[in-house]
RNA sequence: GGUCUCGUGGCCGAGCGGCUAGGCACCGGUCUGCAAAACCGUCUACUCCGGUUCGAAUCCGGACGAGACCUCCA
């Protein structure tokens, strides 16, 4: 158990301010993330949610807490477009491809488990899918029926957001006032079925064409888009946990809504502290398929995208996010993952020379100071960018350190490579790699420098130039440093 | 149109009343056969106009600009 654990503000969007952060049950955290919705690849905005709540999570831990992480699979494809009708998102996808819906959800549930490897996100205590609780969502319905907050109407059941309003607050999450939404909206079609254009649809009834349609008592139909994360995160967390979280784009309508059916049928708000990750931007505007600025999580790291003239690492990526803060917008662009591709770099060598460092009787600087700077960072609402500014001080004073400028003690030196490893693998979930573990290629670059170091040693400076140049068009570089002659 | 965020140095990105992060680039230096790499140092910015204050990037008002949401979206 940490003694950091007591400190932690997190920012609420329910309150719109930062508050201490108090689990309902004492060292206990129960935390539920919006998860993909598999009718295709994730993007890399989508990553961008799941890498921040990673984190989160991962700092959680670090904090002691036994956290049950719950981030959901959206299988079942019911939901409304813009116009209010019906989508079957994963049976559109499936039409396309010539598949059935669960081959669909299959392939990208493949898909998203790659992501998850290369980007090193922690798996979360359970991932459970829509499909799989159909049971529990019809079962949720019904209690909001029996307690007067929705309709049936032929064979689909609608949320009665005027009559919540009398007893509840609709909008307290994203700040909308009922009156104020009436006015902007289109006036309800003739053949809507819905008494109140701001009602949503909980369960909808089967369109023939349906390729997944179950049974309820209102009919063969399909669940509606919020409710299963309703059902879920009561089964695994209860009807009121600590964090909810999930992309800013989910706050209205789908979090306000899973707070009304939550209201509607357990009498509360779902979550404690309800959590919003930014939007991930190209070249300033939010990712979006319309506007041909996407990318996905693996074009990126082979170097496919059109956007971006190299690859990068999905460690250079994740340390990019990393340096914004999980609440702000972050602009993907070249100069900038060039940059952190930079700063990454170095903090790994840094990382790779704390091993070595020689220790004295004196620390030159105050060590505990600089740990506990990273605490504080992280516990005023997850600032990773104020994170790796502290990491960066402490990069600093290694090669400091190195450089014989700067002190330190044993003690000293271990608290901070346990710190430092800490908060860069296990926080930030980077991983730095330690040696070149090309097996064959070593030996050969080995004698291959030992040739151009011989004819070096002679002043061969043709000779040892041609060498150099040779290995950097083949893309090998070779360093000289104090030590000797490194290659990458 | 409504609701809400935000405008920080060449680029990214913190800060949220005084101590003016950090990364990258630039420049200077150390090292080096030369170079690269690495390391050290330097560089002092807050869209504009008013106001509050002893003091504002930070608070208030206004202008301009950008972005998000308003029943697809992480």
């Amino acid at each position: 158990m940490s003694t950091h654990q007591g400190n932690l503000v997190v920012y609420n969007s329910l309150s719109g301010q930062k508050e201490k952060f108090e689990p309902i049950h004492t060292n206990h955290v129960g935390m539920y993330v919006c998860g993909p919705t598999l009718y295709s690849e994730p993007h890399m905005g989508n990553m961008r949610t799941f890498i921040n709540f990673d984190m989160i999570y991962r700092y959680l831990l670090v904090l002691g807490y036994k956290v049950k992480y719950v981030r959901n699979i959206t299988d079942a494809g019911h939901i409304t477009n813009s116009l209010g009708e019906a989508v079957d998102s994963i049976g559109n996808a499936a039409r396309l491809e010539q598949m059935q819906s669960l081959e669909i959800v299959y392939k990208y549930n493949v898909k998203f488990q790659e992501l998850q490897r290369i980007y090193n996100l922690l798996p979360p205590s359970i991932e459970p899918t829509a499909t799989g609780h159909i049971q529990e969502q019809i079962e949720h319905i019904e209690k909001i029926i029996e307690n007067g907050f929705a309709y049936v109407v032929n064979g689909s059941v609608y949320f009665d957001v005027k009559k919540y309003s009398e007893k509840y607050e609709y909008g307290i999450l994203s700040g909308r006032k009922v009156d104020e939404l009436a006015e902007e909206t289109r006036v309800l079609n003739a053949q809507d079925e819905k008494r109140f254009f701001a009602d949503f649809a909980l369960w909808k009834k089967a369109n023939p064409e349906d390729m997944q349609i179950w049974r309820s008592p209102w009919g063969d139909g399909n669940p509606g888009w919020h409710i299963e994360c309703t059902a879920m995160s009561t089964k695994y967390l209860g009807s009121h946990f600590d964090i909810h979280g999930g992309g800013m784009d989910l706050k209205f309508p789908h979090h306000e809504d899973e707070i009304a059916q939550n209201c509607g049928s357990l009498g509360c708000n779902p979550a404690k502290y309800w959590l919003h990750a930014n939007m991930l931007n190209v070249n300033g505007q939010k990712m979006s398929k319309s506007l041909g600025n996407y990318f996905l999580p693996k074009e990126i790291v082979d170097g496919t995208t059109e956007l971006f003239d190299k690859p990068y690492s999905p460690n250079v990526i994740r340390f990019f996010m990393m340096q914004a803060q999980y609440r702000s917008n972050l602009d993907f662009t070249s100069d900038a993952l060039n940059a952190a591709e930079k700063g990454f770099t170095r903090m790994s060598d840094a990382v790779l020379l704390i091993s070595k460092l020689k220790t004295s009787a004196t620390s030159s600087f105050n060590v505990d100071e600089l740990i506990a700077s990273f605490y504080e960072a992280m516990n005023d609402d997850f600032n990773t960018s104020i994170l790796v500014a502290n990491l960066f001080e402490a990069v600093k004073r290694i090669n400091l350190i190195n450089d014989g400028n700067d002190t330190i003690t044993t003690q000293d030196l271990a608290k901070l490579e346990t710190e430092m490893l800490r908060f860069i693998y296990d926080v930030l979930g980077l991983q730095i790699l330690t040696e070149n573990s090309n097996e064959k290629l070593a030996p050969v670059m080995d004698l291959v420098i030992d040739l151009r170091q011989q004819a070096r040693e002679n002043k061969d400076w043709t000779t040892s130039d041609k060498i150099r140049d040779g290995l950097a068009a083949a893309g090998i570089t070779i360093k000289d440093g104090k030590e000797g002659t490194s290659w990458g």
